[in-house]
RNA sequence: GGCGCGGUGGCAGAGUGGUGAUGCAGCGGACUGCAAAUCCGUAUAUGUGGGUUCGAUUCCCACCCGUGCCUCCA
């Protein structure tokens, strides 16, 4: 069964074919490193994540490009307010940026571009488009000439009127025309800024994944991921300046979006005091629960994201983990079970790929025959592989830091559950319970089984 | 104002032109010293009004409600 994926270019589910066969290239917009990532930076990266996931499950050659962009506005604004050098805030967050994606089981891209380290690329571009009469040069900025292209807005689907018709922000003075857009601006002495033709300056926002989107994977490629909110402007206007410098070729061909999350019911912002950051959220729940509840809805829908939903995918999680716990024997390579792979080749369809999980848990728990549990569990490990979880050892999920001193805790659990052991082969089940209840007053959940009792933390 | 998206059981959330997945929560059972976990069974839903159709939750129209974008926010 072919990939499926929902084109923003043309609004339909299409079929995927890499413009070579047996390679893929997909460039994601990265992270503005300013500030820690929300959780609605997390959304993109996971569900981009699967993509790349899955495309290597079915492409020999996926090469996955997510850039950092380094300068901008937002950086220098925090710098100068902070005090803090730029270097210093941009690498910290680059850092914090590469943890935190980490903790959701984010598999890193294969190259990691920097704004920074491309600004030769982008100034050779910005050159290329001034001399065709794509740009202009104005007041120290260069701006993309909208009127110069005439199918502008193709991806966003609307037309230039319509935009200066819709503007709410104040036009530039220096702006031929009001859609007109920076692709390069004056730098001040303390701001950072590069030597170019036009002076000393920094690059516009939409110039930098152009430039680096070529870099490296070339003019055109094969899919464009991100949030659905860089459609328009972000989207559309890399869409002008790399099919202009690049004499018409089309910049990607599938364009991807991910849908908006909201918090509580409510849009996320600071000033509403709902804005969760993936660290915070960290310390409150593990990353494969936080992944998970990314996954619970199709990317393309709005996700409403809650404390409740977090703690229902970490019951899911529990119960996966529970049935991968309860069989031991797993071949060491099994094939991802056909019903997962069919669920994510249709454009990512996530919740239906987890309903399948759901099934392999039941059918495992179910399963008596030891070659039958082998072969489940081996199709469960598959399709966790793929959605990016299930991957760590179950104990360690049960079992798994709940403080520093966890490993001096399990010597005292353990001992506290011989002393019940003993209670209970006396019939002291007073004495048995009594044990019981200390235990879950620290958090402690037993189960007693036909293999003897284990715990967890609840 | 322009463009777009969505409204499915208590909650979350899929699919589908022909008696509506899955998980959580609920209820009943099995198992257990009691629990937990697990398994089995079970009740509850397609915003409103039209249209097309033998038949619509699914297609079309209107309305209501919610929501996103409209120059640097994933």
């Amino acid at each position: 069964m072919p990939l499926d994926l929902f084109n923003t270019l043309t609004r339909r589910k299409e079929h995927f074919e890499p413009l070579v066969a047996g390679k893929v290239g997909l460039y994601v917009c990265g992270p503005t490193v300013y500030d820690y990532a929300h959780i609605g930076n997390a959304r993109p990266v996971v569900v981009f994540d699967v993509l790349y996931r899955l495309l290597k499950h079915l492409y020999p050659e996926v090469r996955y490009v997510r850039n950092i962009t380094d300068v901008d506005d937002k950086i220098i604004d925090r710098a100068r307010l902070s005090g803090e050098p730029i270097d210093s805030v941009t690498t910290r967050t680059t850092d914090a940026y590469h943890q935190d994606m980490a903790a959701l089981n984010a598999l890193p891209p294969d190259i990691e571009p920097r704004a920074t380290r491309h600004i030769a690329q982008m100034v050779r571009m910005i050159g290329k488009l001034i001399d065709q009469g794509n740009a202009y040069e104005a007041d120290g900025h260069v701006l993309f000439s909208v009127p110069s292209m005439a199918d502008y807005g193709m991806l966003s689907r609307r037309s230039r009127d319509e935009l200066i018709a819709g503007a709410r922000v104040e036009v530039a003075p220096y702006k031929r025309d009001p859609a007109d857009f920076v692709l390069w601006k004056p730098s001040v002495d303390d701001c950072p800024g590069w030597p170019s033709p036009w002076g000393r300056g920094r690059p516009g926002w939409h110039i930098e994944c152009s430039a680096m989107a070529a870099e490296h994977l070339g003019e055109t490629f094969d899919i464009h991921g991100g949030g659905l909110d860089l459609i328009f402007p972000h989207h559309e206007n890399e869409i002008a300046q790399s099919v202009c410098s690049h004499g018409g070729a089309p910049l990607a061909r599938y364009w991807v979006h991910n849908g908006f999350l909201t918090v509580e019911g409510e849009k996320m912002s600071k000033s509403l005091g709902n804005f969760f950051t993936v660290r915070d959220l960290l310390g409150e729940f593990p990353g494969e629960a936080i992944r998970l509840t990314l996954l619970g809805a199709h990317y393309r829908q709005p996700l409403d994201f809650t404390r409740d939903l977090l703690r229902q995918s970490k019951g899911n999680l529990d119960r996966w983990y529970n049935a991968l716990r309860c069989a031991d024997e797993a071949p060491s390579k099994a094939d991802v079970p056909f019903e997962v792979l069919a669920a994510l080749e249709d454009d990512l369809n996530t919740p239906m790929a987890i309903g399948h999980v759901h099934a392999l848990a039941t059918a495992l728990n179910k399963a008596t025959d030891p070659a039958e549990k082998a072969r489940l569990k081996g199709g469960l490990l598959a399709a966790g592989c793929l959605l990016g979880i299930l991957q760590q050892d179950p104990v360690a999920w049960f079992q798994g830091e709940a403080g520093d001193a966890a490993t001096d805790d399990a010597a005292m659990i353990e001992d506290l559950i011989e002393r019940r052991k003993e209670a209970r082969k006396s019939k002291n089940f007073a004495e048995a319970d009594r044990i019981r209840k200390e235990l879950t007053d620290m958090g402690i959940v037993l189960e007693d089984g036909p293999g003897g009792t284990t715990w967890k933390r609840a």
